[in-house]
DNA sequence: AATACCAACTTGTATATACAAATATATTTT
DNA sequence: AAAATATATTTGTATATACAAGTTGGTATT
């Protein structure tokens, strides 16, 4: 858009560079006064959009250092998975994602848990569910649902960085403006003890999301159920 | 302090205001130009602390209107309970606290589940626990750790807003700066069982958090496990 | 009475400037 | 070579100013 304003789009250049990978994890970005002169606007302008990316947690900023990247990979979309043998070493452990379900359009549920708008309600759905594996374990089952507007060729298209936050900024420019999570302890089902590989009735954790976005009407609705006996959920 | 700068010393001024109740949910706080004549600052300065305002969820501010106070009051310390039967309705509903043990002056466990800073391992802690209690039935019982350090007087004064954040901002001036929280479900021992009166073996969701403040070396750890058969915690 | 318009006030964006404070780098001294 | 010093760079704080854009309330018009 040619109307955006000067803070914004600079802003959205940084965090594209530094979501796709241009700019990694203690990378410094170009001083205040560089990007000044590269964007033609005031230092002042330039320091609002790095005050918002460092909001955001893209970066954090050292006094006489500069603007350094901090691309925190929370290891599934906003929540962090820790081991109890690994917390004590303080490292996060890699995380293997398995498709259940691919991405594919579908009418909403007539009685869909979350309210939804009337806009999204026609556009009907995307829907896909996953498991996450950590150390050969199954550790958490997970149904997502997206709106099914703005979202062209969505299903066609792989994720980028295996993320579907990091997919809807980098191919579709929609960002998460914010996040509504409730948390229960329930009972394993019978098909969810089979996912998860545990027992019945063992407890687990389950995490119902409503996440809006920078576009209106465009939410995204996500059910995790979480074995929590060996690792811990972090926000 | 005389050393401090000027964008702090009005964010702290507000931020009591706010907190203490002189300003309540919904209020309009004085225009920037208005602060900018009491406080004798530019106007940017000004508009410095209640950005900072606007982060820490205190303020919203709208183009034209002004600034307003959004005291979210979030039931209990960060965490939101709803019930059910309420979310329909939107309504956040009333929590009653009980202290089961008042705060008293302590020394650490020896195996305490955090790592602790020498400094606050010395300075031992001060403990309580309380149950939370929604249209009388116990959902939640928390015990609380807090290192005993710049915490004069605590245990004989009673809490502000019956909470212990408000407290800590308006007695003591210490402020929240960073949440790390664990979430897990686990099984009802018989001890909890008894507190929450619910069947032994139950799913429980446990939350364990550390909270860092604004004073090197205070930590605040709590140990929260609720019934969710009825209610959902949100963040 | 309802509508349209205008003026006042509010926050939002932007510039240009200055100095402070922390850090990094180069230089000089020991 | 190591340490101390000076210089350059970078972010932090602050001011003064200007205009844009959204909201509110009063005034004039219809």
């Amino acid at each position: 858009m040619s109307t955006e304003v000067g803070y914004i789009r600079v802003q959205k250049e940084l965090r594209k560079m530094i979501i796709s990978g241009e700019y990694t994890d203690g990378d410094l970005l170009p001083s205040e006064n560089k990007l000044s002169i590269k964007y033609g606007l005031s230092r002042m302008t330039i320091r609002n959009a790095l005050k918002n990316l460092e909001i955001e947690g893209l970066i954090y900023r050292h006094q006489g250092k500069g603007s350094i990247v901090k691309n925190k990979k929370k290891s599934i979309e906003l929540l962090s998975i820790k081991g109890f043998t690994e917390i004590m070493k303080g490292k996060e452990v890699d995380i293997n994602t398995i498709f259940i379900q691919n991405p594919e359009v579908k009418v909403w549920d007539k009685d869909f848990y979350w309210n939804l708008e009337e806009k999204e309600m026609n556009a009907g759905c995307i829907h896909f569910s996953r498991v996450r594996v950590m150390e050969e374990k199954s550790i958490m089952f997970e149904d997502t649902f997206i709106s099914n507007i703005y979202l062209e060729k969505f299903c066609e298209t792989s994720f980028v960085n295996n993320s579907l936050f990091d997919t809807l900024i980098v191919n579709h420019n929609i960002e998460i403006t914010k996040v509504n999570q409730k948390f229960r302890a329930i009972s394993a089902s019978a098909e969810l003890a089979k996912r998860l590989n545990i027992k019945k009735g063992n407890p687990i954790l389950e995490i119902s999301r409503k996440l809006s976005t920078s576009k209106s009407g465009l939410h995204i609705f996500s059910f995790a159920y979480c074995n929590t006996d060996e690792f811990t959920i972090e926000t």
